[in-house]
DNA sequence: CAAATTTTTGACCGGTTGGACAAACGTTAG
DNA sequence: CTAACGTTTGTCCAACCGGTCAAAAATTTG
């Protein structure tokens, strides 16, 4: 048992949510061992010392990032529902990740450099929660196609296509951006993108007629 | 200029590309930093002192693994051509790449590890000549769509979800193993993936009818 | 063969990094 | 005020790491 939450006066909550922001920005900029204690404590405005007072160990600052991460990351996944129509479900998922893919790139960038580096802290959390949660979701779409409401395909595949494709706007934005160049890069980027998706994933490229 | 190449004896060529191969296996694994020269000089069969008299630094061996694998990366898109039958053109260019994933995914994974980092060393090279390919291939792309041969769509994001779609599979190959488990984890996930993108890409995920 | 050249190695160095520690500082409660 | 507790800092250390160097070993060349 890890036990009854460890008691924390007001100023160790704060310290190590500015921590945690700090960490964050760094672990996902360069890395786990790209990055030192010394860049995280001075992007969080204080010493090595005094970071390491709040976390004993670098890694530790890590594993409090990823769990927190899990949570929010599998958060539209769960969200995919049976009840409602099901090309919106899935247009509402795809939406969904796009949005977390604009708006959080940084914790998707760590969850993909945690996988890059052969997932070796969460690899028991994939074989074992995410794979549960999938194959549930993947029985639902599975539904879907036996009703007639989507085609028939490999669910498993369809949702790794829909991590992919959303997740790639984060991860590679550096690539995106330099390939769009500086007027396309903009902004207007992400929407770019959700237009294109809904159609790739609605009606693929085949003409219509 | 860079000059006439330097003169290499038969040792230097062997032991160089016996590097090259170590440092490959290692850098894809752990990243730049994550990686010693140790861990690759062990890798290569030989000692630190021994690997840096054929390359002086950390960062060279990295730079000629870079250099070679821009070469072979982007193969695939430049031959996309304007000939043959657009949907079919597509098809393969998506065959290849997934290909790719499969039988190189190091070189995947060492690419994706760079765009990660922010593409410290390469970002000049995606702004110039990846640009321009791409470029030059949205425009044969945007033909096809003029000509009503494929679906009116985005030609650059089209090229981003065939990037991302299939190289997923090497850079999120952990996670995909875990989330298919052991039975369909196996070989036969890359003509799973093969067949559900051909899908996904021609016809999306509305039920026929 | 011997000389010249290339390859390999062990020892070493300076800088960095994760982390320990005790002392100092600050804050709060009695 | 003072004792207790929480916070911060300067200093230090051992391990690691990229890279040097000179000398030994191996190989090539004449």
């Amino acid at each position: 048992m890890e036990g009854s939450a460890p008691r924390r006066t007001r100023i160790q909550q704060e310290k190590r949510e500015l921590i945690l922001e700090a960490a964050l920005e760094v672990f996902s900029a360069k890395g786990f061992r790209g990055s030192t204690i010394d860049q995280i404590a001075e992007a969080a405005g204080m010493s090595k010392p005094n970071l390491l007072y709040y976390f004993r160990r670098k890694e530790d600052i890590h594993e409090t990032l990823m769990q927190r991460l899990l949570e929010t990351w599998l958060a539209p996944l769960r969200e995919l529902d049976d009840i409602g129509d099901p090309l919106t479900e899935l247009r509402s998922y795809i939406r969904r990740k796009l949005e977390m893919a604009r708006d959080f790139p940084r914790e998707s960038r760590l969850f993909a450099n945690e996988i890059l580096q052969g997932a070796p802290r969460i690899k028991p959390m994939l074989e074992g929660e995410l794979k549960s949660l999938v194959d549930e979701k993947a029985a639902v779409i599975k539904g879907w196609m036996r009703a007639g409401k989507i085609a028939r395909t490999d669910p498993w595949h369809l949702i790794f296509s829909i991590w992919a494709t959303t997740q790639h706007y984060a991860d590679f934005d550096v690539q995106v951006r330099a390939v769009l160049g500086a007027d396309r890069g903009g902004d207007g980027r992400f929407e770019d993108a959700a237009r294109f998706l809904e159609q790739l994933f609605l009606d693929g490229l085949k003409p219509k007629g």
